[in-house]
RNA sequence: AGCGGUGUCGCCAAGCGGUAAGGCAAGAGACUUUGACUCUCUUAUGCGUAUGUUCGAUUCAUACCGCCGCUGCCA
């Protein structure tokens, strides 16, 4: 498996040189950076990116990697989404050194503030929230500065005390950073860093009104923690001058170094957490780890294994170009994980009869459990006279070149023997209900001395073994194959820009307990993949297995 | 239009002046107790365009062109 610890290295070489000089050049002599989720919603891949650049880049160079919760905006934030998000991360396989929040350096935040105003570096403005946009200029034209910019600084100091008292209004004032009106960077034009805003805090309850804004508060939150390389996405790019400005204005030594890199783009995938969340708020889906989501909670119910999303990670890099991913090569690292870690278990799920004439009795064979690893073991499984095979593995009209079960034809039954098909039973409709066979006893795999060569090779279940319990299973997956398809994409088509699955995926369905299911044929991928229905075979259980996995 | 980024195979992505890595996808073949997996081979005289500098440029310079982001008291 992929190992978490090797993983970062070679994926991005531009962050790595700017630390490497940082290092060398003795500005830092540890590497430390945050991963920092605003709890405003649940992770998805891309977070999954930012995590593996964020904890990669602190395990590759030996140094810490924080949990840090950016929870300046209480309207926006609960605590439900801190729970999911601490999860999500364990679930992807990381471990923080320390967790913290915005709100826990409020307080110091607060003094920084006042600190900015002694030092004329800052003012409360009176200005609405309408009037500031109007006299911040254009991209072209600079702006005007405000009729409140030089109040002196107790004046600012007593307005900026009574807007925490709460002798304010929401928007009635605010606290301005006093920069350049005429920057040609908009971010720099006297921005807001403290609003009023009466709102309770998940963690802070009511104990504030005001609140700091992100671009004020993240370096404050950065060097508090003593971050020294704060990884974020490119988006943040415009923002760095500002970044810099306040650990510059606030004396930051070693200042925290900002560094953006281009965030993760999946083909017909949703990645926007407003859209994530319209389907959660209007139950077009089940919540936010409904498996249809490209939340890592939904990947994970849709029995993804973490490491392969680490490896995606790993293997498509990090630059500074936006990009975006073609979903197959997302497909691909899971094939390759569950192929070599999953075990493998024959299911059949749209079920044909098969009886073969001549057998009688019944007899164990052994199956490998995943034949690209003789380690795993094998498993006993019941052969015998009345078998149920996948309806689509028999074609009364076969087209040429058609190797599995035929009328007169030869095919192998997976790990048994080989079958010709004598007779073909039908309903009234002329459907097929039943095949009736004879075997070749001498052909036993790994025994096989009939000498017939047959390019076939089908899989089956007991009928008389597993009836009962299984295909009430095949049934559930039958039912969430259909809830994974094409109704569901055609909603989100017309709902909004983007479709969320184009297609349904051969490894997705889940058991109705809830047990999570990997579902790989592993011969008909892409004919699963190209008519958008699940025509699948081999069932491939994840349960405990990725556990197993992460253990060693 | 201003500022900040960015343009290397269908999609990601190395490369940092010495003559285009790798992966995904695709195609061909071998193998096979599923046609999967595995293995082998193929796929950019070309690096947004044009000029320069240089013995030599994807790598440096200049100018264009394209794309992305930015005018929240969101993050």
């Amino acid at each position: 498996m992929s190992d978490i610890s090797n993983t970062l290295p070679e994926a991005a070489n531009f962050i790595e040189q700017i630390i490497n000089e940082d290092l060398e050049n003795g500005k830092v002599t540890a590497v430390q950076t945050r991963f920092p989720p605003e709890p405003n919603g649940y992770l998805h891949v891309g977070h999954a990116k930012s995590m593996f650049v964020n904890f990669g880049t602190a395990l590759k160079y030996g140094g810490k990697c924080n949990l840090f919760f950016d929870d300046t905006n209480p309207s926006k934030e609960k605590t439900e989404f801190v729970d999911a998000i601490r999860a999500d991360i364990h679930w992807l396989g990381y471990e923080w050194a320390r967790e913290c929040y915005a709100s826990d350096f409020f307080d110091t935040i607060y003094e920084y503030a006042l600190r900015l105003i002694r030092e004329g570096k800052a003012f409360v403005c009176d200005l609405s929230a309408e009037e500031i946009k109007n006299t911040r200029g254009t991209l072209t034209e600079p702006g005007t500065e405000s009729p409140y910019r030089n109040r002196s600084v107790e004046e600012n100091l007593r307005l900026f005390t009574e807007m925490k008292e709460g002798k304010y209004r929401d928007g009635e004032k605010c606290l301005r950073a006093k920069i350049d009106m005429a920057s040609p960077n908009v971010n720099m034009r006297d921005p807001v860093i403290y609003r009023i805003l009466h709102a309770t805090h998940h963690r802070t309850g009511d104990k504030w009104c005001i609140y700091p804004m992100y671009d004020y508060a993240h370096p404050i939150c950065d060097y508090l923690q003593g971050v020294t390389h704060s990884l974020c996405t490119l988006e943040f790019e415009d923002h760095r001058p500002l970044y810099d400005w306040v650990g510059i204005s606030l004396g930051f030594a070693p200042k925290p170094r900002q560094i953006e890199f281009a965030r993760l783009n999946l083909t017909n995938t949703v990645m926007s957490k407003r859209y994530l969340k319209k389907l959660v708020e209007e139950h077009l889906v089940r919540g936010w780890d409904d498996p249809r989501m490209p939340t890592l909670s939904g990947l994970r119910n849709r029995g993804i294994p973490a490491a392969a999303v680490r490896d995606f990670c790993a293997r498509i890099g990090v630059a500074k170009a936006n990009s975006e991913c073609e979903y197959s090569y997302f497909e691909a690292c899971v094939r390759e994980y569950l192929n070599a870690h999953a075990e493998r278990a024959m299911a059949v799920l749209s079920p044909l009869k098969l009886t073969i004439a001549n057998y009688e009795g019944e007899e164990e064979l052994d199956f490998e459990i995943n034949q690209t690893d003789p380690q795993a073991g094998t498993r006993k499984v019941k052969f015998g006279k009345h078998l149920y095979i996948e309806s689509t593995d028999f074609l009364l009209d076969p087209p040429p070149k058609y190797y599995r079960l035929k009328p007169g034809g030869y095919v192998r039954l997976k790990n048994a023997y080989i079958v010709r098909c004598d007779e073909v039973r039908t309903d009234g409709a002329g459907n097929v209900t039943e095949v009736l066979c004879s075997y070749v006893p001498e052909s036993r795999s790994g025994s096989d001395t009939s000498g017939i060569k047959v390019k076939g090779v089908i899989h089956w279940v007991n009928a008389d073994d597993c009836a009962d319990a299984e295909l009430r299973q095949y049934e559930s997956l039958l039912r969430d194959a259909d809830y994974a398809g094409q109704d569901f994409s055609e909603r989100m088509n017309a709902d909004s820009e983007k479709i969320v699955y184009a297609k349904a995926e051969p490894y997705l369905a889940q058991a109705a307990d809830g047990t999570p299911f990997q579902l790989m044929r592993t011969g008909y991928y892409k004919k699963c993949t190209e008519n958008g229905r699940l025509v699948l075979s081999e069932i491939v259980s994840l349960k405990d297995n990725f556990n197993k996995n992460q253990s060693n």
